[in-house]
DNA sequence: ATGACGCATAGCATGCGA
């Protein structure tokens, strides 16, 4: 069974090239972000002919999760309990489409999409951190209840773990830039101390491995990335992982998302 | 070559991304 993630950078915008990697990669589950459309722009049809159940969460031009799933798709949740949402200077908070979990044959995976800090100073970075916050104690409670779990948390976590995960830590330092502040990998941490491992790396080590390259300046050509989406799995679903890989050939040509998809294969099971 | 940002909106400028 192989599980995938991709920030998309738009959906409909990028029809042909997910449908074409959906057949070619042959990922039974697909979790997407950044779909940038509500229910009623969504391309259903686009998975179910070929074979794939979807969801999807969204509610305006941003965000957007979705799941697909040609190996059941069962008990779909929109946002996780408690989701914290973003209001700002008193106008009321709103819920973002940021999180959708579904149960695909027996893994239970969240396709997350984390709140962008924007800036060390902005008021979307203490929302990043509590929306982060508030999931890790929600996946250490689903641990702590069912130590067996087969949890995928899955997606665009807008964090850059290590350093080896920038192509220049210094500059990303002396900048201020976020994603790589001590805030945001010390929320990233905790996730790991719940339980929860990268499934990816072991197989996709570093250091110049990245699953995101900005639009701008060379920076694909350049080999200057980012590895910011990861799937973050149990340990009882670590122990399924027999392989990963970053397609990054996805990121290549004409209108390519800024991501590119990471894929994590496992062994039948349990 | 992979090549100098791209996506959304009841739009023609602005917000967002990381």
């Amino acid at each position: 069974m192989k599980i995938a993630t991709w920030n998309v950078n738009s959906l409909r915008a990028r029809a042909d090239r997910v449908e074409g990697w959906l057949l070619r990669s042959g990922v039974d589950v697909l979790a997407l972000q950044e779909t940038k459309c509500r229910d009623e722009n969504f391309p259903w049809e686009l998975f179910e002919r070929n074979g794939y159940e979807v969801a999807h969460f969204g509610v305006s031009q941003w965000n957007g999760v979705a799941i697909a799933s040609r190996v059941g798709l069962e008990d779909v949740e929109r946002t996780f309990p408690d989701q914290p949402a973003f209001g700002k200077g008193g106008i009321e908070a709103e819920q973002e489409a940021r999180a959708i979990g579904a149960t695909c044959n027996g893994v239970r995976v969240w396709s997350i999409y984390v709140p962008n800090g924007r800036a060390l100073d902005d008021e979307h970075m203490p929302y990043k951190l509590e929306w982060l916050a508030t999931l890790n104690k929600h996946a250490s409670e689903w641990l702590a209840q069912d130590p067996k779990a087969q949890i995928a948390l899955v997606g665009d976590w807008n964090i850059a773990p290590l350093d080896e995960d920038v192509w220049d830590i210094e500059m990303f330092r002396t900048e201020g830039f976020t994603h790589v502040s001590e805030p945001e990998r010390e929320a990233f941490r905790a996730f790991e101390r719940s339980g929860f491992t990268d499934a990816a790396r072991a197989y996709t080590p570093g250091p110049g491995v990245y699953t995101y390259w900005d639009y701008k300046q060379l920076r694909f050509p350049k080999k200057e990335g980012m590895r910011i989406d990861f799937v973050l799995a149990s340990p009882a679903l670590e122990a399924r992982v027999v392989g990963a890989h970053i397609d990054r050939e996805e990121r290549k040509g004409k209108g390519a998302s800024d991501h590119a998809p990471v894929v994590v294969e496992l062994a039948d099971g349990a």
